[in-house]
RNA sequence: GCCACCGUAGCUCAGUGGUAGAGCACUCCCUUGGUAAGGGAGAGGUCGUGGGUUCAAGUCCCACUGGUGGCUCCA
């Protein structure tokens, strides 16, 4: 007879085995009307399961009105809700509907499912699903589980003909899947409590005569608790993941306890639009796409230039003290040094075709040469090459018949993808010894990557862009000394710009795989170097093994934008195949030879990702030293601009980045003007302030001016502000 | 690349088969005004591109192109 300890340590023995309600109604009336589900011994399970042995009990709520409700209480409904949405759209679009997979997200749930020919599921049927939402969780059915044998489950499912539900049923029995045909055959799902020889479903209602959906669960106790729901939007998924499988429908929709918090959460998407960094970009003039241009490719107008120069001047000065080295290397190169990087043909899906010779090219057109014979004369690996990268990387064999004497191969260029070959080409062409080391090579460099059409987005993901790339060439001793280097850069560019938000990603190895380069031994320690350097951050950080490059462990500085995406900006990796494919070494204490490892490092990661985060991060209100226009002179009427152009004047003279409004317009409508554009400073002057060589001083975000100062003391205040690269606004009168 | 949606003036958007619209911005005029838009006039568009249906297409159909959200990818 079960004896049930709950949250706080009481105890509860019952003569009986009792349901999870029945636990919550011996507790109070008020507990058991709340509750929606409930953890035994830390499982979540439905509110019916029936409790026949000493465990641990703890009751999911939803909270009173007003109180926040519990991530679980969120997760339990939003999974619910993807029934009730499922069920649904079969309504609206019908029963041959075939559904997949549903479940509850960070923001709400979708439900993957495969729409058949001739039936379309558009984004103008959401207000009928979105009716027959509200009906049905109106009717506040209750979510009803009973279990099948194995044996009668999956004929079950197999006579409904949804080859996915079997699949899934299948994994659920730890059984090898018959139907999924997909590449990437993945092991069955190992999650405690789902390898039973029996298959739950839940029925929306009675089974039967109701809904029903094969579930693992658990779910709310009925429809109406789940409050709101609503369909947000379609997407395009692939079963499993797996492009080379189904493509499926994702139909992507958000749940919650009440309409007023379904209306909340709207709005702040609808406010999170408005940060935007394509929106706010487009408002002040920072950047321009231009589909004539190509796309992903950006264009920096005068002010997001301004901006990108300061981050620039900035992270130089930082290097310069860290004891780097500027170089310069052009954004293209021949093919022949890609291959040797191992970048070209490998990688030549992402990449922008390569560019071939005009005398080559017309030369194979005279002869009749096909293009398939082009392309594998570009492409063909040299005979020279072919060994050494065989011997060195293992795992990318070329296949004999992409071998060719070096005289056939096609001369060309390719934009390039990284900067780092060129760096090691400088490194080559010079000798080091081991008392020069380590060589920290730094460039702004631009590249060039063919990113998938539906990939690109802003600034954020492009097709050209510069990173603010160096390369530490060093010994293996030198690792953890350079990586702590490079981390204590990002921590400074991220405190100077007030960024908190972000996280940090060291990616390891898979201890499973083969696909990496380089000694075991060699990898314990940089890894250890990478893990300890982030330690040392002081912020928290995720290991990721098997997240780590083929040639090295690394670290990763991710953030959000408004809508919640990631990003990820900075990198530190650990390199050990660059300096093997260059044949690059020093002359150790010893007198011979020795590799360097090579550390690749770009702390913004690149200066568009970069200025599309910091856009959303400041909404546009940049701090002074980065603002394209950091002072206004607003005169009050045309009687004073000849005082405001001697105080632009002054300004100028301070290196200030100004401008002056000498429209006709009332100071009403320049200083509205000004506060849209996010000027850091108004400087309203009138007759009263030109007869004092006063200006009137008015901060961004302030509701009305900080009153009067002389122009002189202004000026040195804010030429402080900008050198000190603070991020508020400080000169006050 | 895949699925859905979208593309009308510099910007934000209205316009469901019958003479292309509004607000802001721009130009000019009036206004000379002390803290989040005073008033008036004007100019500005082959409705993303190309085909098709129709007496008639911004509107319906097809293809292409660009964008948005998501999937996959990200050396």
């Amino acid at each position: 007879m079960p004896t049930i300890t709950l949250p706080d340590g009481k105890t509860k023995s019952f003569d009986k085995p009792v349901t999870g309600l029945e636990v919550a109604l011996s507790i109070g009336p008020g507990l058991a009307k709340a509750a929606l589900a409930c953890k035994i011994d830390g499982e979540i399970r439905d509110l019916s399961t029936v409790i026949d042995r000493d465990c641990k009990v703890a009751l999911i709520t939803q909270p009173k009105p007003g109180q926040p409700t519990s991530p679980e209480a969120l997760t339990l409904m939003r999974h619910s809700a993807a029934h009730v949405m499922a069920e649904a759209i079969q309504d609206v679009v019908g029963k041959d509907v075939l559904l997949a997979y549903g479940p509850p997200t960070d923001t709400g749930f979708f439900y993957d499912m495969y729409v058949p020919e001739g039936k379309k599921l558009s984004t103008e049927l959401f207000a009928k699903i979105d009716a027959r939402i509200a009906e049905i969780i109106k009717e506040d059915r209750p979510f009803t589980r009973y279990e099948q044998t194995s044996t009668e489950a999956l004929a079950r499912l197999h006579g409904e003909h949804n080859k996915y539900k079997v699949d899934n049923a299948e994994r659920a029995l730890g059984m090898p899947s018959s139907v999924y045909l997909g590449h990437k055959a993945s092991p069955a799902p190992a999650v405690p409590g789902t390898q039973h020889p029996v298959l739950s479903f839940y029925a929306t209602g009675v089974p039967g005569k109701n809904w029903e959906d094969l579930c693992r669960g658990p779910h709310v106790p009925t429809t109406g608790r789940i409050g709101a729901a609503k369909v947000m939007s379609l997407a395009s998924s692939y079963w499993h993941g797996d492009e080379n499988s189904d493509r499926l429908t994702r139909v992507y929709g958000t749940a919650f306890p009440t309409q007023q918090e379904l209306d909340a959460y709207l709005n702040q998407l609808e406010e999170a639009k408005k940060r935007d960094h394509r929106v706010i970009g487009k408002h002040l003039r920072l950047f321009h796409i231009d589909e004539d241009v190509g796309q992903g490719l950006i264009l920096w107008t005068p002010r997001g230039s301004i901006v990108r120069q300061e981050l620039m001047n900035f992270i130089g000065a930082e290097l310069k003290k860290q004891g780097y080295m500027q170089v310069f290397t052009p954004h293209i190169g021949r093919l022949e040094l890609y291959k040797t990087s191992g970048h070209f043909p490998y990688y030549k899906d992402a990449q922008y075709p390569p560019v071939i010779e005009r005398d080559s090219l017309d030369a194979l057109c005279t002869s009749g040469c096909s293009c398939a014979e082009m392309v594998n004369r570009v492409e063909g690996v040299s005979a020279r090459l072919a060994a050494g990268i065989n011997e060195r990387t293992g795992k990318e064999t070329i296949a004999k018949d992409r071998i060719r004497p070096d005289d056939q191969l096609l001369e060309g260029y390719l934009l390039r993808p990284m900067n780092c070959p060129h760096h090691a080409k400088i490194f080559a062409s010079s000798p080091h010894s081991y008392r020069d080391m380590p060589v920290r090579l730094a460039e702004f460099g631009t590249v060039y990557r063919w990113e998938q059409s539906g990939e690109l987005n802003g600034m954020t993901r492009v097709r050209g862009f510069t990173q603010d790339d160096a390369h530490l060439f060093c010994t293996e001793d030198q690792i953890p000394a350079e990586v702590q280097g490079c981390l204590s850069l990002v921590k400074t560019i991220f405190k100077t710009l007030g960024m908190k938000d972000y996280r940090v990603r060291v990616g390891l190895r898979d201890p499973d795989s083969n696909k990496y380069t380089g000694a075991a031994e060699s990898w314990d320690k940089a890894e250890a170097a990478c893990i300890a350097a982030a330690e040392s951050l002081g912020v928290s950080f995720s290991r990721e093994p098997g997240e780590a490059a083929f040639y090295g462990p690394k670290i990763d500085f991710v953030v959000k934008d408004v809508i919640g995406r990631e990003w990820q900006l900075g990198t530190v990796q650990v390199d050990y195949q660059m300096a093997l494919r260059f044949d690059l070494s020093y002359v150790g204490p010893d007198n011979k030879p020795h590799r360097p490892i090579v550390i690749h490092r770009a702390p913004f990661g690149s200066f568009e990702r970069f200025v599309g985060v910091l856009i959303e991060h400041f909404a546009g209100a940049f701090p002074m030293w980065l603002s394209p226009e950091q002072v206004r002179v607003l005169p009050i009427s045309e009687k004073t601009n000849e005082y405001a152009a001697k105080v632009l004047a002054a300004l100028h003279a301070a290196g200030v980045r100004a401008s002056i409004d000498m429209g006709d317009d009332r100071i009403q409508g320049k200083i509205k003007v000004a506060a849209d554009e996010k000027i850091p400073y108004m400087l309203i002057v009138g007759p009263r302030d030109a007869e004092a060589d006063n200006v009137s001083v008015r901060a961004r975000g302030a509701e009305k001016d900080l009153g009067a100062m002389p122009l002189a003391k202004f000026v040195d205040g804010v030429a402080a502000e900008i050198a000190s690269r603070t991020a508020t606004l400080g000169v006050k009168p």
